[in-house]
DNA sequence: GTCTGGATGTAATAATGTAACGCTACGATG
DNA sequence: CATCGTAGCGTTACATTATTACATCCAGAC
């Protein structure tokens, strides 16, 4: 869907920073896969005939990216997803379906600190619930 | 802290597994050390002149132990922490400090599953929260 | 112009993880 | 006892993921 391009660029013009061609390339092609890609996907993707993009290439836009909060970075899977939201990065809860691997994402009320051992300074958390997902449930007749 | 060989082994007894000597060496050097270690570490530390380990070796062993609940892998490291009670993997919540490495693992209660998309069934969750530990934040003075 | 810093190109390689196949040892079964 | 099936491990090769280091380019400041 796109608009998350616009978004984004609105995203980047206020918080300052320069989305490159490049880089807005690397996040239309995450946007527009609907479930998490793997960075050597993207690598093949873009267009060799104008980048010459080796792999730090895709690396270095993912990071830019990611820092800017449009791309979720998927632990478990070492793959990318666009955040829906421009810019909440940080408290994602990610829902993953390990069937049709579509990821949800959800907005983190400060996701599970419960418990959190005493004085511990949570900068950065990983959230990540793998499962199925209702429309998988709902189509697979006996699916494991 | 040893007593967690001790553990394993009877919890392997009891839910009828096998914690052969090599599984039972990985766990030994995983729990030996107090900070997430890489698989490859523990590659390179297994005794060559009695067994002869490749890469599979290890993340067989790996396996083993993380299926037993008696290792976690810290996914966001590709790396790997002693379960401090064993059979418990599963609702883990891992806290890592960024500045001494250390894990500190807290029995979650059904981690963070705040704003479920309907239906969604949870298989495996992953908790981990990155940031600086108290006795970082205490010791370190006008530390990043 | 020219300087500078961010962005990208480039080559090489490191680090992480898996597939596929074979052998061995051991318990179950006839 | 024989032999069969399977778990565990050895072994080779390779696939995938990621980084380091250095060169170059380019837009804007001066």
């Amino acid at each position: 869907m796109p608009g998350i391009l616009e978004e984004a660029d609105k995203h980047c013009a206020k918080t300052g920073v320069r989305l490159t061609p490049l880089r807005r390339r690397v996040l239309e092609l995450v946007a527009r896969a609907d479930v998490p890609v793997k960075a050597y996907d993207l690598l093949s993707q873009i267009d060799h005939t104008r980048t010459n993009a080796k792999p730090p290439t895709v690396y270095r836009a993912l990071d830019f990216l990611i820092d800017a909060g449009l791309v979720h970075r998927v632990e478990a899977l070492n793959a990318f997803v666009a955040c829906p939201q421009a810019g909440h990065g940080h408290a994602a809860v990610l829902y993953v379906c390990e069937n049709c691997t579509k990821v949800t994402e959800v907005q983190g009320t400060r996701p599970g600190q419960e418990n959190k051992p005493d004085g511990f300074e949570v900068r950065r958390s990983v959230v990540e619930h793998y499962g199925i997902c209702l429309s998988c449930l709902k189509n697979d007749t006996s699916k494991t």
